[in-house]
DNA sequence: ATCCTAACTTTATGCCATATAGAAACTGCC
DNA sequence: GGCAGTTTCTATATGGCATAAAGTTAGGAT
């Protein structure tokens, strides 16, 4: 069944590797590896994890990883799915839309717990366990919806494209705030007050009439749950609604 | 007016910067150096772009560029806003969502022409000259929808996230396709096949139909223009009619 | 006891951003 | 005409990075 032709990064990414009775027995293997590397990343960020500094945790040479898994981008992959988890068991008395909301939420958590996940490249389809697992749980939210599977794929791909894209901006956002007095360029109000100088008011009338109404001059507080923040809810509303529609229409031709 | 506590990073972005009458006269310019790093990414990508290669290019040596851009991480940004260009004017007899519609796909056509637009880290809010057209131009085309300011600017953010996401994807799909025999694991059918011997029936049943429906076994051609490409469709009225929703919400308050 | 083999180490290559210090080239002033 | 001041650019160096190539090591199989 598992047949050979399976490459090698998907064998490792469902930890199908098998020990070989011959040869030097190792001390490292993939998951281990990977604990090593995830620590580092929920530390220090994507910029924090090095091969060496990698190694070095675990009392090993960098080029020792390489039996394990192969390149750096590979180790970034088997990062992203390990850290990922598990969905939120989809409830069959929640209706779609409520499913969907629990779906989006768990993935802006999962952000949050593992900033460094939305620094991450992406990579085409859903490649490892714990991925699958989500495309699973969202394909069974949509299951009563009567979309075809390219719609579905399409739906859950917006979703998640935009999960991904708030996530980064806000841990972005965090990030720049703490570094508030050595980049002030990207303050809230010191933004609104800098861009007005140099805005040509006939050229840019609306832009000119955003920096003046206020709106940056509010500070924000930070949301103590993300999945709650209003900036968050805006898309996500806004999304499901979008979607709402589709459904209808293909109930109504049906 | 344009007073001295504008940041030096603004002042660059704006072109706003003398060149002062004493001292060796400069060979470089911020212009020159920033058109140069845009032409190397536009052939190699961002990974292409390092301060020793746009500075062979100019016949001068890497620290040289540290005078006019300040850092790398600067001379992204400088580059990020030239290379956005401006943004189509915005048709008065349009409505609003004809009016998006034109602006979005003219932001899926920029990260097109310069795909390494998309691999950029997000900076927060609009800086640049052409950043802010960008904005401004949204702006506009939603002025006589009567939302409020909060809003229009978390549905433009929505938007231009969507293009982000999905111009990104596609620019991967297609690296990944030239790639092909290199890296089968992301060719479309292999991916399908692969996956389809590892997935419990059980755990993933919606998995598995997908699998199974065939969908995967389609060959899509690369569409000629990637504004009309129907997955991008597919999203944009999506979100379209979230956004319709919400205006007429609006305007039944009215 | 010896061989085979996989796991790990050593060493080296060629990148990278950028800190520091100094040389070079111009203007304005005497 | 030449010196001072100022800015631009160069030379050099540091410490990091991924990973290629070749050598060493340690255990299981015979």
């Amino acid at each position: 069944m598992a047949a050979d032709d399976v490459p090698i990064e998907l064998k490792r990414l469902w930890r199908l590797t098998t020990r070989s009775r011959t040869g030097r027995p190792a001390e490292l293997d993939v998951e281990l590896i990977v604990r090593t590397a995830v620590d580092l990343a929920d530390r220090d960020g994507v910029a924090g994890v090095s091969m060496t500094k990698v190694a070095n945790r675990l009392g090993v040479t960098a080029m020792a990883l390489y039996t394990h898994v192969g390149s750096k981008e590979h180790l970034l992959e088997l990062m992203q799915d390990l850290a990922s988890g598990l969905p939120p068991k989809p409830d069959p008395e929640q209706d779609w839309r409520d499913g969907l909301t629990v779906w989006a939420q768990a993935l802006r958590r999962m952000y949050d717990a593992h900033p460094w996940l939305a620094e991450l490249p992406i990579h085409g389809p859903p490649l490892g366990p714990h991925q699958v697992a989500w495309m699973e749980a969202a394909l069974q939210v949509l299951e009563p919806t009567g979309l075809e599977w390219g719609e579905k794929l399409n739906t859950i791909n917006l979703l998640a494209g935009y999960v991904l894209h708030s996530s980064r901006q806000a841990i972005d956002l965090a990030a720049g705030r703490q570094a508030r007095k050595v980049d002030r360029v990207r303050d809230e109000r010191a933004y609104g007050r800098a861009l007005g100088k140099l805005i040509d008011r006939d050229r840019f009338p609306q832009m000119n009439a955003l920096l003046t109404s206020g709106l940056f001059e509010r500070t924000a507080p930070p949301p103590s749950d993300p999945a709650e923040d209003p900036d968050f809810r805006f898309g996500l509303d806004r999304l499901l609604d979008g979607i709402a529609k589709l459904c209808q229409s293909r109930q109504s031709e049906a």
